[in-house]
DNA sequence: TTGTAAGCGTTATCAT
DNA sequence: ATGATAACGCTTACAA
């Protein structure tokens, strides 16, 4: 007597109409090769007659291992993230996984609440896009007996696996760049959120560059809080300077940059002539500004992608073929050359 | 003897070194208030030494409903549905539910495959972009026990719940506002994608406002596949006209606006004297452009909002407070009124 | 307020 | 290649 089964039908119904037992009509869906093909057939016309969709909370619960990927984002709908996030997705689709997500919004506090509900899923893989952590989370990813995946930022110390780039070598580009176009007088601009971790480390980077030409590496922080806001602040402070005003300037972030372009504009400064303008993240506006911003771009889509890829190698480890993946995945960033630097 | 469960602890261990019994662990964390004070204090502090997660596969077969509700959206990264998943994941967070999320690039099969693969979650909702399915998924949803939801696009005959707006409106609210500024030789450029439905129900709107008018109504289809190609050709087309040059354009969405902003630039057209431009999307570079875009900005984030309010009346229909939800949500857009038009 | 017993629908194990 | 059986970890139903 059933308890409370809703009257979706279930493996014993495809059984009992294909007439045969329903671990059969288990391996027909996950080991096809294992069910002789007169079989194959019943089960499959029975499926179709009765619509059956498996349950995947049951196979789940009775396999250890559930077919979702999880993924914790500081954010969804920043022009950061979503492209890595939708790679992941596709990577995962075709693999018949799906994908479980929370956003943290830079909170540690978020990002533990996420882990916590999301291992109760018994995720195939735990995906985070940071390496910062409280403590707890840090307890709850070291337990986990589900592989962790840290994105964007590396740290190759760490025990999960990583994928991401250098913010330093970031850094280090965008000062070689402009040194190579001549530019002499090079400041940084800060964002104005404090605790942007990998933006100081882009910044180290370009500092470590100028200080091997001989060049003076300085940094500006503006007090603005609004990104854009921050970036035309930046323009107006240092363009009003009377002795050592940059030649170029490299912006934590493009939000920031493209605020410097718009003040630019209002200013009747010409770009890049009088101040070349460089940014981060290359935005989806970057080359719709006027004019078009010179940036770099971080291997967002690549990030999924690998992602995708080291979970299907860590999956489908069998036998021979489990050759162990690496631990740390460095992808490179690219320089994009437009109008403004 | 166990079988091959991974090492977490569960209910069990935490009942027993609470020294109560399984239902009453289980009580704690659905139904708080009705386990007794010492108990709970117990059984907090079980949970604490054990590092305890409820393993939400084992709740969700014996409940017969998960903690998640699936989303299937065309794409995570564009503009457009962005802001509609941020939303809707943060609300479901607030009620302890998790995002499962596919996408299906437009694709009916896609959507359909996301949809067979959600269900065997028994998902507490199931929210769709679209109202247009496969003939299986339309079979799929109207089987499913659990809330469909279907966001953006309203059609208020069908059985799911709907959250959207009207695109038919947008069309009207575009050519009053253009002809109220006194523009009279109004256009509309299409999407050079074929089979962009909505965007023909702008069309539609606009049609019937220049129709009641006393004005007439036309459209132009760009080859160009790139929209910003497309708006780029749609000005150089339409400005090169001898008789009839339109005094202002309505464009099917923002990058095609765009794309027609960067030509009048590089034409040297004044915008919006010679030329009003006039878009859909409010997408993030909108107020960028230069001139900045005027445009219609749909509720994205509100449709997010909107579904997990219903998808939280939903599940709390308990007893008397069960009052029946509305099956139409219709919201309201926002004309962004920029420089361009 | 708490507990006992019986499943939920699937897969691992072992046998044939 | 196929099947019988016993879990997987939790919640519902019912009882106390």
């Amino acid at each position: 007597m059933s308890r409370r089964r809703v009257d979706r039908p279930t493996l014993a119904d495809v059984s009992a109409l294909a007439g045969v037992s329903t671990i059969t009509v288990s391996r027909f869906f996950n080991e096809p090769h294992r069910v002789a093909p007169d079989a194959t057939a019943r089960i499959q016309a029975a499926v179709e007659q009765l619509n059956y969709v498996p349950n995947l909370t049951a196979g789940g619960l009775a396999s250890a291992r559930s077919r979702v990927v999880a993924m914790v984002v500081p954010n969804i709908s920043g022009p950061i993230f979503a492209p890595t996030l939708q790679a992941l997705a596709d990577g995962l689709t075709e693999q018949g996984l799906q994908l479980l997500l929370a956003s943290s919004y830079f909170s540690g506090e978020a990002e533990e609440r996420a882990v916590r509900a999301f291992l109760g899923w018994n995720p195939t893989a735990l995906v985070l896009t940071s390496r910062f952590h409280t403590p707890a989370t840090e307890r709850l990813i070291a337990a986990a007996t589900q592989p962790v995946i840290e994105t964007w930022d590396l740290a190759p110390g760490r025990a999960p696996f990583q994928i991401g780039f250098s913010h330093h070598q970031v850094g280090r580009d965008a000062a070689n760049y402009l040194t190579g176009r001549g530019h002499r007088r090079i400041g940084f601009v800060h964002n104005s959120v404090a605790g942007d971790l990998s933006a100081q480390e882009r910044f180290a980077g370009y500092a470590e560059v100028m200080q091997a030409k001989g060049l003076q590496a300085w940094g500006y922080s503006p007090t603005e809080p609004d990104p854009m806001q921050a970036g035309s602040q930046a323009v107006q402070a240092l363009t009003a300077l009377k002795r050592g005003r940059p030649q170029a300037l490299i912006f934590a972030n493009d939000n920031l940059a493209c605020g410097a372009i718009l003040a630019g504009q209002r200013l009747g400064l010409r770009l890049p002539q009088d101040l070349a303008i460089f940014g981060f993240g290359d935005y989806a506006f970057a080359d719709k500004l006027l004019p078009s911003l010179s940036t770099i771009r971080p291997p967002a889509q690549a990030i999924g992608q690998t992602a995708a890829q080291l979970i299907s190698q860590l999956t489908r480890r069998t036998g021979a073929e489990a050759r162990r993946p690496a631990q740390v995945h460095e992808l490179d960033c690219t320089l994009v050359t437009r109008e403004s630097a």
